[in-house]
RNA sequence: GCUGGCGUGGCGCAACCGGUAGCGCACCUGUCUUGUAAACAGGGGGUUGGGGGUUCGAGUCCCCCCGCCAGCUCCA
């Protein structure tokens, strides 16, 4: 006779036989992936123990749809195996979205290897394999996983912390057990196994046709350039193919925003094959959003007490010795070029020169805070792999600044900064951001300098004040500079993306090394602090964030066409060009006329495509009462409005910032 | 930088196993055109990213550069 035990199951109270699984105690329920036993994640064919407290886990949350991703992967690796034996196992996590793995083959997979793949999983899945957990001894896992040198690799990391050893290793070796889930088939035969903490879902069935392969691409075995590359293949699932389809429309939207498309459909700007990789040209219309954009941001800084500064873009080496950006960040640096026997380089950073401003004469504490701000390019020779769009380039404008300030006033300027940055982008229509505090790693002393205590406050101080605005704070070690810890500003756009923005960062470095000092009212010399501060970060990969984030359709303040005339037939030009013209380039808008010879529809059509916020119609109706008839983006209309309305209407839009 | 894919008129694409480059949009010209996403006709424009090679013949095959895309690594 079994024994009964208690469980309590969602909840409530219930006795069962021992021996019951938990998969029998939600029996019908196929939405159960796993059972989550007092906060632990079990597979369901488990038996439940005597006093467990018990909850069913489904796709609908966040723990659910990672053992279906992973069960994903586990489906993806047997698939491999089976077309391409040779194939040796690396790591197969999920990730945002979806899941990878990573295999060691001779060739790497082809797009038509991947619907290969596919089909393959796909046979997986309708087979109805169940995964079964199964315990083994370290000894034995290496018997068992001779063939797999990369999981052997890995069973001898286990323990201290798997996920140091590489990102995403605990989701094969994270427990003090080993465990090897076996998939099996229908009639009991064993079709394939792997290395796995687990759990996964009771059968591949689960996952349904809501999975698809994405693409592959090298990766580096556990994250090291010094390490061979393996070949990871991407791929998404979701719990129906409803969410399977609705993920791949959002690719689809994002697709549609991406700025490099929109750029030269709106012939924002271009990147010239012969000019190089990564340097960004922008044609007139994209001319107007950036400078709009950066004369807003330059009056901004004025009314914040910043000086506007300028500086030029080379200089000879010695200067980058003194700040510290040579050797430390060499690399990042364009190559010296000789001039008249010396070394000059385009600089990397605009902070050194502002540091010669603030040294061009002795100081007083009476002059602090001295702010200096300026649209500083830097050139930074980043690895052609990186660049992307107008969001990784080798030429950066940054809207940089530096505040001089005592060691007292140090925290009231990073809070009046942080204030700033972020009312800044708010004027631009990003209002959902988070917090990022980047700080030294430890273990890598020799690419950071000064003191722990020097490191220390700093970071205390920039922690404080991020802390105190209440926003979200994630913390990013080992991501500062070299001279002081940052705090970041990560924006998210419209379709959910982050974009690093904002940097406020905090250097004791720097004065010391360029000698900086003020005289205090007691006579004494002292080192100010001084305080980077970048809002945008670069002018040019906020402008693509714009691009993206607005989808083209720019709110009117920045749009390069205001509005656009068109005239119902060529005879109402005239009225347009002049007497609306007349009173729209009095306010000072950006106003054009499409007096081209295409027919009215087609006119409508282009205008439609290029995205202008005001199309301004004009007909015998509108002329003769003096008016003109507004079409607005999404196609509604207001017809007959007396000019002077529309002059007000449009300038009001203009002045508010806001979007229409 | 690494791995893979890709590079054809301004843009988006086509050209079977190598046979000497075509379509749409845009552009130009003409005719037409009074109310909301494409009037019609004609025309110009490409030494197929660059350079070498194989071949009777290369957009198609090979090599080296350059650039683009995805991912990895990196991002002061």
């Amino acid at each position: 006779m079994p024994a009964q035990i208690t469980v309590h199951v969602a909840g409530s109270e219930r006795s069962v036989d021992a021996g019951t699984t938990y998969a029998d105690l939600f029996e019908g329920d196929r939405a159960v992936l796993v059972a989550r036993v007092d906060g632990e994640l079990r597979d369901l064919h488990l038996e439940a123990g005597d006093g467990e407290a018990v909850e069913p886990v489904t796709a609908a949350e966040q723990d659910g749809l990672e053992v279906l991703r992973h069960s994903a992967a586990h489906v993806l690796a047997q698939a491999v195996q089976q077309l391409r034996p040779d194939a040796r196992l690396g790591i197969g996590p999920p990730v945002r979205d979806g899941f990878y793995y990573d295999f060691d083959v001779d060739e790497p997979f082809t797009p038509e290897d991947l619907k290969a793949l596919e089909k393959a999983m796909q046979r997986i899945v309708n087979e109805g394999q169940t995964f079964r957990r199964r315990e083994v001894s370290d000894a034995d896992a290496q018997v068992e996983l001779s063939g797999e040198p990369y999981k052997i690799e890995l069973i001898g990391l286990k323990g201290g912390g798997a996920d140091d050893a590489a990102e995403g290793a605990a989701v094969e070796v994270g427990g003090s057990q080993l465990t090897i889930y076996d998939n099996v088939r229908r009639d009991g035969s064993v079709a394939w196994g792997d290395l796995c903490r687990g759990p996964h879902v009771p059968s591949t069935k689960v996952l349904g046709n809501a999975f698809k392969l994405m693409r592959s691409a090298a990766a580096y075995w556990r994250g090291s350039e010094k390490n061979p590359q393996l070949q990871r293949v991407y791929g998404t699932a979701w719990p129906s193919k409803d969410e399977l389809k609705a993920y791949l429309d959002r690719l689809a939207e994002a697709e549609k925003r991406d700025h490099r498309r929109l750029g030269a459909e709106l012939d924002l700007f271009s990147f010239p094959e012969v000019l190089g990789a990564g340097l960004p040209v922008f044609h007139p219309k994209g001319g107007v959003v950036k400078r709009e954009m950066e004369d807003y941001v330059r009056q901004r800084h004025i009314e914040e007490g910043f000086s506007y500064v300028g500086s030029p873009h080379i200089s000879r080496e010695e200067l980058f010795y003194t700040s510290g950006h040579l050797p430390y960040y060499a690399d990042g640096m364009f190559p010296p070029m000789d001039v008249d026997g010396q070394n000059y380089r385009l600089k990397a950073m605009n902070c050194p020169i502002h540091n010669l401003i603030y040294r061009s004469r002795g100081r007083s504490y009476r002059d602090l805070p001295m702010r200096l701000f300026e649209f500083g390019t830097v050139y930074r020779d980043e690895k052609s792999g990186v660049l992307s769009g107008l969001t990784r380039v080798r030429m950066i404008t940054q809207d940089d600044s530096h505040s001089y300030v005592t060691k007292e006033d140090a925290p009231g300027e990073v809070r009046h900064l942080l204030d700033f940055v972020l009312s800044l982008l708010r004027d631009f229509g990003l209002d959902d951001y988070y917090l990022e505090l980047s700080t030294r790693d430890d273990s890598k002393p020799d690419k950071f300098i000064g003191s722990d205590e020097q490191w220390d406050e700093a970071t205390r101080i920039l922690e404080d004040v991020a802390t105190a605005s209440g926003l979200e704070l994630v913390p990013d070690p080992g991501g500062a500079a070299y001279y002081g810890p940052k705090i970041s500003v990560q924006a998210r756009d419209a379709i959910g993306r982050t974009w690093q923005m904002s940097t406020i960062q905090y250097d004791f470095n720097q004065p010391e090394r360029f000698g900086l000092e003020y005289q205090a009212a007691d006579g004494s010399r002292q080192q100010p602090v001084m305080i980077h501060s970048a809002k945008f970060g670069s002018i040019e990969r906020f402008v693509g964030v714009l691009v993206e984030h607005y989808a083209g359709a720019f709110p009117p303040w920045l749009s390069p066409v205001q509005a656009l005339g068109i005239p119902v037939a060529d005879e109402f030009a005239p009225y347009l060009e002049d007497v609306v013209g007349e009173a729209l380039r009095a306010e000072g808008l950006r106003y054009e006329v499409d007096t081209s010879d295409d027919r009215f529809p087609k006119k409508i059509r282009t205008a439609s495509k290029s995205k202008v916020p005001f199309v301004l119609i004009a007909g015998e109706d509108d002329r003769s009462a003096g008016a003109v008839s507004f079409r607005f983006r999404d196609g509604s209309q207001k017809n007959g409005v007396p000019l002077d309305e529309a002059v007000a209407e449009i300038a009001a839009a203009v002045r508010d910032k806001r979007q229409v």
